[in-house]
DNA sequence: ACTATTTGACCAGC
DNA sequence: GCTGGTCAAATAGT
């Protein structure tokens, strides 16, 4: 009863030391990779998984419930269905709800708002005591179309440098299937400098869309997952781990075609993204090879994949990627 | 017209 | 009674 922590049990115990050796085991990796070129955006990724292991297990033991009770998240449906309405006109239900007492969190900050891969919805925003900034209430898009309870809360809690905390509740049990076809990426190590693809829907003469905008500078950009891409295939498990860079030799080249350098741990290929003569958009992925740290790409290779964009099933369909 | 954000109101929990 | 989380009308943006 003393106790300043709450009695854990012997699969929280486990639980949190797993967490504490994956944190050790990604600093380990952090201090290797420190040495290579690409290091910054390669260290980026990995401190954010080092802060979610830390965060993970500090949860862990922080939490005074088991892992039942803490995978149980309240659903505001449910409990807005509780809502006493004797007191309260049916039309006004503001504020009918019940608060959420425990539930699944993750917190992490980080120096700015990276994009996590779900669509939110601001709902809410609030001062807080003792706060210098008020904190931001965000639900998934998808709360009400696919019943998707996760929630997150972001608050600034530094100014310079900009500092954000960012506490996610509940688990996302929507697929992240984006009504726009966009990834946009912002880049904090570098600034203001961003990637932006973006396809255009309404032009909906066929199954196809045009590029609107590929606006980059030429520095290394990092795509962790691909949200915008849905279904499970052997060629996501390609997708899911890449880098993705601009190249430097199309810097100053008027083309109506825009490569990309893909990499991931064991890969390393150049996207090049252009218009076919039908209008649809298109893409071949040909693999690339590293010289001296020095990224270029392999002409030699005639074994190149066709990539097209449909964005009536919002899949990239693959051929001839049999490697 | 439709969607997203803002903001005051409302209510549960402490 | 105070505080924080959520709702929903009003407003802004596209």
């Amino acid at each position: 009863m003393e106790s300043p922590l709450p009695e854990k049990s012997s699969a929280d115990l486990k639980r949190a030391i797993d967490g504490l050796i994956r944190g050790q085991e990604f600093t380990r990796q952090l201090k290797e990779i420190i040495k290579k070129p690409l290091a910054t955006i390669m260290a980026e990724d990995l401190v954010g998984k080092i802060m979610n292991s830390f965060s993970e297990t500090l949860s862990v033991i922080n939490s005074g419930e088991s892992d039942e009770d803490t995978a149980e998240v309240k659903s505001p449906e449910d409990s807005s269905g509780s809502c006493k309405s004797t007191t309260t006109s049916f039309k006004d239900r503001r504020g009918c709800y019940k608060r959420r007492k425990t539930s699944e969190t993750n917190t992490k900050e980080s120096s700015d708002l990276v994009d996590d891969g779900h669509a939110w919805r601001k709902y809410g925003q609030k001062q807080i005591l003792h706060s210098t900034y008020p904190r931001h209430y965000f639900r998934c898009t998808h709360k009400y179309d696919q019943n998707c309870q996760a929630t997150k809360q972001v608050q600034k809690i530094q100014d310079n440098p900009p500092l954000f905390r960012t506490t996610y509740y509940g688990n996302h049990t929507c697929k992240p299937f984006p009504r726009v076809s966009q990834i946009i990426l912002d880049t904090p190590i570098h600034g203001d400098s961003s990637i932006l693809l973006s396809f255009d829907r309404n032009n909906n003469n066929n199954n196809y869309s045009s590029i609107q905008n590929v606006n980059y500078n030429y520095q290394p950009y990092n795509i962790p997952t691909f949200p915008s891409i849905k279904q499970e295939t052997k060629e996501e498990v390609f997708q899911r781990s890449c880098t993705f860079y601009p190249k430097i030799e199309d810097q100053n080249q008027s083309s109506n075609s825009d490569n990309f350098l893909l990499a991931n741990d064991d890969h390393l290929s150049t996207l090049t993204v252009f218009e076919a003569s039908d209008g649809h958009m298109a893409a071949t992925l040909s693999p690339d090879v590293i010289s001296s740290g020095v990224y270029s790409s392999c002409t030699t290779s005639t074994d190149n994949l066709e990539i097209d964009f449909d964005f009536e099933e919002s899949l990239w369909n693959f051929e001839g990627y049999n490697s």
